[in-house]
Parts: structure tokens; C-alpha cells; sequence
DNA sequence: CGACCTCTGGCAGTCGCTGCCAGGTTGGCG
DNA sequence: CGCCAACCTGGCAGCGACTGCCAGAGGTCG
């Protein structure tokens, strides 16, 4: 918060410190990566990670606050994608056509890469894992409440329930859809199975 | 699974053991929720806890396989209640219905009581616990899944998908809803604001 | 009563994570 | 160039949740 008043808004980091900052952290994360993949996440010790890696434990929680950050940091991205995607749509567009842009949009971040379903694999089977994603999104879906308000006829008395109750039905159809979407190894298109869990539960 | 053999069917439990197991198991749980909504989840220690209890930390663990167990143990029992009341509907009930009759069956194991109110509140209050606490539910639809499954048409490719999308939705609402109870302070009643969340979902 | 089984407590150790402190590197300045 | 300040790193000690192990106290049953 100190040297950014300086002109730090070119990408090419002036500073040797950031580069070499962005080096280890990238260094970091495939080795974590690799490992989680190799091994599994529980079975990955923190103590594996740095020595493999070739910094400290100390450094590797400085640049990832937690274990979980390593595959999870993305998330925070996810979230200002979705909550941008959302809010850019024209206000007479409904709900869920709102939120099926917005999803669309995250997942256009990175859908063709076969890493994604490494992470996702990871995630769907590493219990561990699951929960501090699942608590993280729940924060998320929080944050993305007024926008989703905004959108909603205020006709009944519990707004903010009806609005949770839609944010969170069009997660859980997602969840739905990349769960099958790992099942079937990424051939399927998500964006469809996502339609098609919504339309069931719309009936 | 040894002495189970005998008559132990009956609730007056025989041997000392079981009586003194069971006060133990008591005392410390009420130590721990007293803590808990005393100080907080995060700010209690195990120590603490069983220090209170008079027990050692050793057997704690015994008794409760982790933390978490001591508020959420009874999940257990809330999913064998929701499996066992949903596979009691009538086979031409729909989806809908049936969830609804599990989620008032569970509702009705504790609604009047004040101490689940506390729970709810620490539940939603505290990020570690919700975290775990969202990871058994999930264990928990993926139980219900072929209960539901049977009782939607098996039209469109994806039954699975669209069978988790359902169960996700129902609980999202269950969320939706007892969330704003907590924050009504008990006052409304969870169900109809369940059937309010999921009104305004399924349009 | 004595053999047997169960439950208990304590100890040591693992793993994730944090605070603190001594270094070494880098950047900016005179 | 020299020097100070800012920054980053590694290591150590420590906490809290959790587990395996082992000795011992207590109940149970022939």
C-alpha cells in the first residue's frame, strides 16, 4: 500500500522485487499443483511443498495465507468476474438470465484448458478441500445479494431470502452441472448441463 | 457391535458402562455449547472444554471424533430422518412434495426448543464451522440422490445431474430460509419461509 | 475371587498456522 | 560510492486440533 502511489500500473514490475516475488509464487504453485495431483491434497505436507520448491515454510505462507489458498486463490477473481458479468447487464434483463451471463462469463475464463479439470477433480474428491471452497462461495453468494435484489420484484416480505434462495439454486445447479462435467473426463459443455439443471428445477 | 448382541435393546441401558458413558457424553456437550455460545467456537479450546468437563482431552476425542462433532453430531441423525421420511411418501408424490415432507419432519425434531436457535446462530455466525458443516450436507444429498432420482422422470440424458440440481435447491431454500429466521430471531416460521424461497425460485 | 474386557488419562508426535527476530538484498539518497 | 531505510527471507518457538501408543484404573462375569 506504500509504493503503489508510485507508477506501478505497467505490468512489467519495474521493481526487482516483483519479479522476483512473482517468480517464487508461480514457482510455488506448480510445485503445489504437482504434487496435490501426484499424491492427493492430504497427503501433500505444507513441509513437502517448500522444500520441493525451494523456499520456507514461513515464505510459502507469506505469499498463500493457507493450504487452501493454493488451489482456491483463484476465487476471489471468480467472484469480481461473476459480480462485473452481472452488474453489466442491461437492467430490464431478468434474473436468471443475469446470473446465466454472469456464469458464462466465469467460465469462459478458463474452459478449454485440461487444468481445470485437474483442479476440479481435485476439488470434488478431497473433502477437505470441498469444505473451505464451499464457505468461501458462500461468502460470495453474500456479496452478490444486492445485485440479485435489484433484480427481484420486492413484491413479498422476505426479499433477502428469495434473492439468497435464487443465488444459491443457481450454484447449486452449477455445482450439479461440473460435478457430471468431471464425471464424463470435460466432454460435455457445462454452459448446457447448467441449463439443463436449471430447467429441471424450474420445471 | 459386541455386547449389541445381548438385550441391550432396551433404553434403560444395563450396564454401568453405558450409563456412565452416556452422563459423560452429556456433560461434556453441554459444557462445550456453553462455552461456545459463551465465548465463541473459535476462541474455545479443546483444553478448555475438557478441562471443564472433567474429562482429559484423550477421551473428548473419544467421544466427539473432532471439534465440529460436538455441534454438528446430530446431523447424522437430521439425514437418517429426512432419507426415512422422504422414502415414506407415496410413490406418485412428486419431487417437491416429498422434499417438503423430509424438510418438515427434520424441522419438527427441534423447532420449539431455544437451544437451536443458539446453534443456528453460531452455525451462521462462525465461517469454520459453517465450512464443515456444509461438507457433511453435501455427503448428505449425495445420500438422498437415488431417493430423488426415483421420483423424477427419467427423461432428459443427465438423470444425476438433474436430480443433484433438485437437492441442492431444496436445501438452498432450507438455507435461505432459516438464515432469515435467525435473523428474525426465531420469530417466523422456517417452513413457510422455505415455501417462500422456493416459490420465488421456481417461478 | 480372579481372569477378562473396557474405558481412561497422559505422553509424544504430526500438521497447519502465526509471531517474533535476526539476518541478507535492494532501492533511493546525498 | 556509501549509507540508511525499506523490504524480504528463513528459522525458531509456540499454539491448537488431532492421533497412536501404552500403562493403569475400573467394571463384568464365570
Amino acid at each position: 500500500m506504500k509504493r503503489e502511489e508510485a507508477k506501478t500500473t505497467t505490468r512489467a514490475s519495474a521493481t526487482l522485487w516483483d519479479r522476483t516475488r512473482q517468480l517464487a509464487s508461480q514457482e510455488i504453485l506448480e510445485t503445489a499443483l504437482r504434487l496435490f495431483t501426484e499424491q492427493g491434497y492430504d497427503e501433500t505436507t505444507i513441509a513437502q511443498i517448500a522444500r520441493e520448491a525451494g523456499v520456507s515454510q514461513r515464505t510459502l505462507f507469506r505469499y498463500f495465507g493457507s493450504k487452501e489458498d493454493l488451489l482456491g486463490g483463484d476465487q476471489d477473481r471468480f467472484g469480481r468476474v461473476l459480480a462485473g458479468a452481472i452488474s453489466e447487464q442491461p437492467a430490464e434483463t431478468g434474473v436468471w438470465d443475469a446470473l446465466h451471463a454472469g456464469i458464462a462469463a466465469v467460465l469462459s475464463l478458463h474452459d478449454n484448458s485440461e487444468q481445470a479439470l485437474q483442479r476440479f477433480r481435485l476439488l470434488h474428491n478431497t473433502a477437505s478441500l470441498r469444505a473451505g471452497w464451499l464457505e468461501k462461495r458462500l461468502r460470495l453468494q453474500e456479496e452478490l445479494l444486492p445485485l440479485v435484489e435489484a433484480r427481484m420484484d420486492a413484491a413479498a416480505g422476505a426479499a433477502d431470502a428469495r434473492a439468497r434462495a435464487v443465488i444459491a439454486t443457481a450454484f447449486a445447479c452449477l455445482d450439479a452441472a461440473s460435478m457430471t462435467w468431471v464425471a464424463n473426463d470435460g466432454q460435455s459443455n457445462i454452459m448446457d448441463l447448467y441449463d439443463e439443471c436449471l430447467a429441471a428445477v424450474r420445471g
